[in-house]
DNA sequence: GTCTATACCGAGATAGAC
DNA sequence: GTCTATCTCGGTATAGAC
């Protein structure tokens, strides 16, 4: 039976992805979760053991967020095409990026400190976009190096988010774009 | 008077300073720096008003750090030699930026969320850095754009701290510092 | 399956003796 | 100035009625 709204759980998921995102996840209580998903609050551990369980749920959620925008940029014919549009979403993004940083980023490095499965499950915010990138160095003509070139990209990226989120400018990001554009334009 | 060791108020700042790195300002208590630092709980709010002051202590603290560590590069003749002082003790302290991530970038990243003066005063744990590093690409010879030089700069040390931090690999560091070092020596 | 009431704990902060 | 005892609040998690 499929009703207007999403299923509860996906409700949960999707409200406490974007509660989080921002002001952290160890800070948004699920108190603050049930309400904005119109859920009882006792009712949210019928579907989640423990909170961790739904941070886990959200690292699997904006892991499928990332595979979505992948399967978009794979779509281009060439990776020089799909490296620019990668970088060309970052852009697009300045706004949000300076206001609230990378949503991947941001989960990562908190969840990392949590330690157990938590910490390696998150690791594949990174590692994912990672593999991506280095693939498509590879299919460029950059074989020997294509591990560094895509470190070198997602490092650039993940900083200036970090960077624009700190302190509070968003020109970090268009500074940092164009340069990355340029630089993948020589490839 | 004068005993063998710092002054209480001094402990406190070292010890928040040093227990909040890795694992977060926020999911340090109290009650485990108080203990750290051999001072009764209750007795810390004599020295601070709020958990929010010592924050401010701390940031003061890491801001004081960096200006001892600029101190010393500034001794070096060349802006060049500079430079590649920063990235070089970056290179040096791979282990401890995969394991605990970057002491100022951690603290800029969580306190901005904190909102209000504290967000403002831990901007600067990024704005000075950067400030000093345009600084010396203006003396290098880049006037027109000193300030594009320091941000890539920045945010390639601050990107490479969070990703190997979040895929627990220090060998990012490795080969991003390697990267940065090159880039310094063809300017 | 769904919701209410509540247990329980650890946090920041305060009162007041010494 | 220093420390102990304690208050209060908000958080996660559980019990159990419906």
């Amino acid at each position: 039976m499929r009703t207007a709204q999403p299923d509860k759980r996906t409700r949960l998921i999707e409200t406490a992805t974007k509660l989080a995102y921002g002001r952290g996840f160890r800070e948004t209580s699920l108190a603050d979760i049930a309400e904005a998903a119109r859920v009882p609050v006792g009712n949210v551990y019928y579907y989640f053991k423990t909170k961790e369980e739904l941070a886990e749920a959200v690292v699997e959620r904006r892991l499928e967020e990332f595979r979505a925008a992948r399967a978009e940029w794979d779509r281009l014919s060439s990776p020089k095409e799909r490296l620019l549009a990668f970088v060309g979403s970052v852009q697009a993004n300045r706004e949000q990026l300076a206001r609230g940083g990378c949503a991947l980023g941001g989960l990562c490095t908190e969840l990392h400190k949590e330690g157990g499965a938590l910490a390696k499950r998150s690791a594949a915010l990174f590692n994912e976009p990672m593999r991506w990138l280095e693939e498509q160095f590879r299919t460029v003509g950059h074989e020997k190096d294509s591990r560094e070139l895509a470190v070198h990209l997602f490092c650039a990226f993940q900083g200036m988010a970090a960077v624009a989120l700190g302190t509070n400018d968003r020109e970090v990001v268009v500074m940092e774009a164009k340069r990355l554009k340029d630089w993948i334009g020589t490839l």
